[in-house]
DNA sequence: GGTCATTTGTACGTATGTATT
DNA sequence: GAATACATACGTACAAATGAC
């Protein structure tokens, strides 16, 4: 499992591709820590930059989580769980503002769901945290 | 309006702000381009870097689009379309995979809503594209 | 409590590839 | 074809958070 450089797919969804397979077969399991940015870099021989845009396209996936001083661990895909939309709610997803980023500590790439109701927020959930039902 | 680079507030957050309050206020108008990533990063003396990161958070709040060769120009607003949840459907928020982003055409940071039914995926969306009814 | 090494976050620069005009 | 604009990818540097000691 190498990378490579002249290939039509980018090198960082190479390694994102790798890493991702790593994870879904268990190799690399639930709460395991991943090599540090550094690390993957020295051993998939590519900058930082591409591990780093690697890292959050699995962390857009919701198979990652990264803090800043400690490193990137394995999620835990216990479940989302659900929630329902009530009688006169509606949903949205998108990229978090500043505030909801810190409220719900989250990193780089993971959206929010948002429930309104009546025009006013009502909840605002990690997209990885949930499934909307009826 | 001008940026400081020894605030707390990282630079692209703060070249984030600017842009988001001139869309909002209507300095920049749906459907104006803005000015190219250089432009903008002379505009400002800060580097390429922080620009498309700015610009990146605009994607994801679904303020602007970016096309390649192009450029990045403002969206039209309240053009999300209702999408209703029928019985047994669900649906999660997540960031696009490869496939998705080619198919729906999406640029960096802009998340997707997929609905499932019986465990298949029916739809994916555009997460700007839409918002999710009961 | 304080110090240090480690790790991620931000920010700069440069270069090259690819898509659009 | 040429110019423009975004995408990718490398490098460097420093700040900030964490954990170990």
């Amino acid at each position: 499992v190498s990378i490579d450089p002249r290939s039509d797919r980018p090198v960082y969804r190479q390694v994102a591709d790798i890493l991702r397979e790593q994870i879904t077969t268990g190799t690399l399991a639930p709460g395991a820590m991943l090599p540090s940015e550094k690390h993957l870099a020295d051993t998939y021989s590519v900058g930082r930059d591409a591990i780093r845009h690697a890292l959050s396209v699995l962390r857009g996936e919701g198979l990652v989580v990264t803090s800043r001083g400690e490193g990137t661990k394995v999620r835990d895909l216990a479940e989302r769980r659900p929630v329902a939309l009530e009688d006169g709610q509606y949903a949205i997803a998108r990229m978090p503002t500043d505030p909801e980023r810190s409220a719900l500590k989250l990193t780089e790439g993971v959206p929010v769901v948002v429930i309104y109701a009546h025009d006013t927020v009502r909840h605002v959930f990690a997209a990885h945290d949930i499934y909307l039902t009826k």
